[in-house]
DNA sequence: GCTCTGTATCTTGCATACAGGACGGAGATT
DNA sequence: AATCTCCGTCCTGTATGCAAGATACAGAGC
């Protein structure tokens, strides 16, 4: 017991269990667009696929549906969630009160490491741009607006955009990927609001941030539109 | 076939499942104060106590934790939730958040049925405070809170608040008992809402709001910290 | 040819069985 | 007396088995 207090520091994370596994891996697979919207996903096929057994999954799947990227149909089976024109639309709208209340939080407490944030973001929306697939750059893009709630100081906020951000993220690979253009003008924006946080002009930042969002929200909804049209 | 129209009404709603109704269970045990803070749950007594197996239970108890009304510690057990002052600041800041944004899309977009809906929660808290328990208050005192959500059209937000509702109303039953003359300064104050929303006064309204809410915190906070002291 | 019905087969919902980690207390050791 | 160690007991994590609802399709009856 002497020599406690020198080894404190060696304390190992644990391994994670099946369950987080499992729901990495699925999330992962509807974010990155391995699969598609609506898709029947069966516990059965699921398990035997992973090497697990259905427990896991289940609750895998359960922990999923909170975060909205699954919808479970009693009796029926477990579908990858089917974003409407509505959800995307209130999905957004959500997103931006809780960008901008994160926003206004790191300029008042935490400006210089927020920046910081933001800048090896962009870093590495750039390195994305340059040379990675798009979905790297989505990735990217999604790296940029979690910044915000890494550095806002109240775990809530963060927990309730973790609980979004699934979708959001996978809205983005899924639907974005046929727009033109569409990277240029993300990036000249995410820049403009880095500007606009490093000088302190929150009004301005607030408008960016609400045309940056709500673009995108139109954007998607035009696509999924489309979509259920043809 | 030919009938089908005449009985297209009868459908019937499907039974809950095990995990919902140990789920709403376990959370009204939490909210209306049956366990204490921290304490203990075991999964195989709670089977045996409700008289299902542990899977509803332990699938439930998963679901608690999501809305931060249990805290599962991995291979040791699963405890009632035991905030802290800071917790409870920052639960507090969010739900004014939450809140402010609810009631301002609500006076944008439903006037009538929200003003409706805070009307007739109000009469509830009369009801409650005239002749309930203070457990009964605190329940009206939670309805009033929902009429906000239940009209603001944005199920996103209306989720956020729900994920954090758990806790809220846990703390105002938990805590808010020992404080006298809250009931009295509560219900002016949700008077006060009630007439600025009606006269459209939103910025009156928002200041209401983050007194009405910051009050509360800066209460629960002292309640806290003596209670850790003592 | 069309409608209805029975059934085969998918799915999930729940119960139970088993394995292994965490913790506490009794006993051995210094 | 203090401490270390071992072991019993509790707990959760995972696997598996069984029952029951949902669906699709084939065949009977008109």
């Amino acid at each position: 017991m002497t020599s406690m207090k020198a080894i404190r520091r060696f304390k190992v994370q644990q391994p994670k269990s099946l369950v987080t596994i499992v729901e990495e891996r699925l999330r992962k697979a509807i974010i990155d667009a391995e699969m598609r919207f609506g898709e029947a996903l069966s516990e059965d096929a699921l398990s035997s696929a992973l090497g697990v057994s259905r427990t896991p999954v289940r609750e895998a799947l359960a922990r999923l549906q909170l975060q909205g990227l699954v919808t479970i149909v009693p009796k029926k089976g477990t579908f990858v969630f089917a974003p409407t024109a509505e959800d995307v639309a209130e999905l957004c709208t959500f997103r931006f009160m809780l960008e901008s209340n994160a926003l206004r939080e790191c300029l008042a407490t935490a400006r210089v490491a927020t920046l910081d944030g933001m800048t090896s973001a962009i870093a590495a929306m750039d390195a994305a741009q340059a040379s990675g697939t798009r979905h790297d750059y989505a990735r990217a893009d999604t790296g940029f607006h979690e910044v915000f709630f890494l550095h806002c100081g109240n775990r809530y906020l963060g927990n309730a955009y973790r609980s979004v951000s699934g979708r959001v993220a996978a809205l983005r690979t899924h639907l974005s990927v046929p727009l033109e253009g569409e990277q240029a003008r993300s990036m000249s924006e995410h820049r403009l609001m880095v500007e606009a946080f490093a000088n302190g002009r929150l009004a301005d930042l607030d408008g960016l941030l609400r045309q940056h969002i709500l673009r995108a929200r139109d954007a998607y909804g035009d696509v999924l539109r489309r979509a259920s049209a043809g």
